[in-house]
DNA sequence: ACAAAAAATGACGACGTCGGCATTTTTACT
DNA sequence: AGTAAAAATGCCGACGTCGTCATTTTTTGT
């Protein structure tokens, strides 16, 4: 591994204005940089971090704590949001993962000041509230995914659920639905209490009546050993009198369990009932027949935001506080898992009430 | 951030005897060992592994370059088995995702160098043949869930498509099944080729005629953006005369695809007939219902077992040459997706031919 | 108690790079 | 041509760590 020095003699100039061309710097003549480009060609040279690193204290390495690469295993577009950024800056990445154990978390940190990382991505697989404080971490930190509830200061990057699921049920009631099935997310996951509060919103603020809503929840249990029930829910919700006319399902999993029973019960879809996912696993919803219209989750811009707000916090360019924290669309993808319901069959008569939409 | 210079002087012992404290070298009296190990906690010391490695060459990271994270977002399941294996061994990992490009890739390679990276895991997001010459690796390789066909001596670890089809095949065959369709994958992967000639193989071996076995293909076109027929052409299979009692899918995508297209029909999985899949993508085989019988692509093990391939090619432990190449089994997953089917229904007959297996 | 061996500790320099500053060469201007 | 300014180049040392080897302290055996 030839060094600065085995340059410099063969190009004939001292190791400084290998240096000087290397990195690019003013005040070397032509033809002096050719023959020193000429020589790193020959030699094969290539600079040495970490000597530099020893020097001048800049790694240009990022770093990236996950949790745990759960069950879902597309929240993987987080980190390569996050390498895409990095590349794109000159930025390497060390990515580890802690499997949720403290004690791997602690080594990661560790890891990280060893070698000298910028800044960290602190990134959760699931949309969740985590207990970090910002003086545990010895190391500039964005949260990704997440947020603390110990500590406002800490800068986080999340998606919003609750304008996916907003937009989403807007979109199924502007179809003329007014009986809904609403399959919930396991409750313990952050986005399952968002996504319903934004659904039980836009009902309430359309006056629809709550006898012609069914709500059950699909999953439940500790989060990457879950039991899925939304498979009989859905059997359930389309087998009672007056059965919904579509079902918005927690997210595409549920959705996908949601086909599985109303196609086994016989039901096709989207004209015997509709369907509504969250998320946009693409494995699921556009494999789906109909193709499943959901929201997407924008993992990818996670990554990639949160590595910029980070460079933000490294470089210090203000943006101090939770002022830097921001919440990403998930928006809306509309395929074919919804039907529009004709004027004739948008009463809510066989479920009781009859309001509609104010505007 | 302290250096070992700190430390020594609040210890009030030589830089070096903190060196040996920190890197637990003999000959340290213990009374001096725990002034120093005092003085490291008290100014949360951590050492500096890029002047560490300006000297040793020794940088304890490995390499991970990935072509694309495609489709399948589960082969980042190979990262993680690697990943695993380095955080167990003491090693950091960098990762790099070239999307497929070559100029990335040479970056990348070049980063991996300037990081006096030991070495490179080459992975490949699905199994595939490329063209990677050794002296085109400036830096020890591994190729993972790929084979160079310009040079066997880049040892490999790979998944061993054709056992996982050959179990299937032979499991389907056991339960009693006689009149297959077979819905191919797309015949530009690899695996493909494998998986079907397997299929092949075993079927002839138990002398199946040829006119009870339906061969179609699911999906073509460039990997990536595929176009996937294979809904309809399970609609097809199941609408002939004397229709297949087993549907053997490519990989789970497809066999979710037959699902959804036996289910719109009205038929019922496995009671009408059985499917099986390959790959074990968990979000759809273990989300089907019933659960989907399949063949698991090893890819955590495949990253984990590169790794200390990796490591023995680095610590020049023997194993040159493709003779340290492995290949990895696929353990067929049974769950619920296949039917025995009763003595009195295993007959040939309205397929022509009664040909059974000879032992 | 004393010498020899063993253990513990320290001084110093090198690794590859680059910052600071001195020195040399070139350019611009009279 | 001569001089001042600007451009190009080089020398030296420091970054944090650890290998080498010298030096000091402790232990062992008589």
């Amino acid at each position: 591994m030839p060094s600065i020095k085995d340059v410099a003699r063969v190009a004939g100039v001292s190791d400084k204005t290998v240096s000087r061309v290397v990195n690019r710097e003013p005040n070397v003549k032509p033809e002096t940089f050719r023959r020193v480009e000429q020589a790193i060609q020959d030699l094969g040279y290539v600079p040495n971090r970490a000597a530099r690193l020893v020097r001048s204290r800049k790694s240009q390495v990022l770093g990236i704590l996950t949790d745990l690469v759960s069950v879902t295993p597309y929240s993987n577009d987080i980190v390569r949001g996050a390498q895409a950024w990095a590349h794109a800056n000159g930025y390497t990445v060390i990515v580890v993962n802690t499997n949720g154990d403290d004690d791997t978390e602690k080594a990661a940190w560790r890891t990280f000041q060893e070698h000298s990382i910028e800044g960290v991505l602190y990134v959760t697989m699931y949309h969740r509230l985590i207990n970090l404080q910002a003086s545990d971490c010895p190391l500039p930190t964005v949260l990704v995914n997440c947020r603390s509830t110990a500590d406002q200061s800490l800068i986080s990057v999340t998606p919003d659920d609750y304008r996916g699921s907003q937009a989403l049920t807007r979109h199924v009631l502007e179809q003329g639905h007014r009986r809904i099935g609403y399959i919930r997310l396991n409750p313990v996951l952050f986005g399952a209490e968002e996504r319903y509060r934004a659904f039980q919103d836009v009902v309430r603020e359309w006056g629809i009546p709550d006898a012609s809503i069914t709500t059950k929840i699909g999953m439940s249990g500790v989060v990457g050993q879950e039991i899925d029930h939304s498979y009989q829910v859905t059997q359930n919700m389309l087998q009672q009198d007056a059965p919904p006319t579509v079902i918005m399902c927690g997210n595409d999993e549920i959705a996908l369990q949601a086909y599985l029973g109303a196609l086994t019960l016989g039901h096709r879809i989207p004209d015997d009932v509709s369907i509504v996912g969250h998320d946009d696993f693409k494995t699921v919803s556009k494999a789906l027949k109909p193709a499943l219209t959901t929201a997407a989750l924008p993992y990818y811009d996670l990554g990639f935001r949160a590595s910029e707000a980070l460079y933000g916090v490294i470089s210090g360019e203000g943006a101090t506080g939770s002022a830097g924290s921001v919440k990403m669309d998930c928006p809306m993808v509309r395929r074919e898992s919804v039907r529009p319901l004709p004027d004739s069959q948008r009463s809510l008569a066989d479920a009781g009430g009859n309001a509609r939409h104010k505007d």
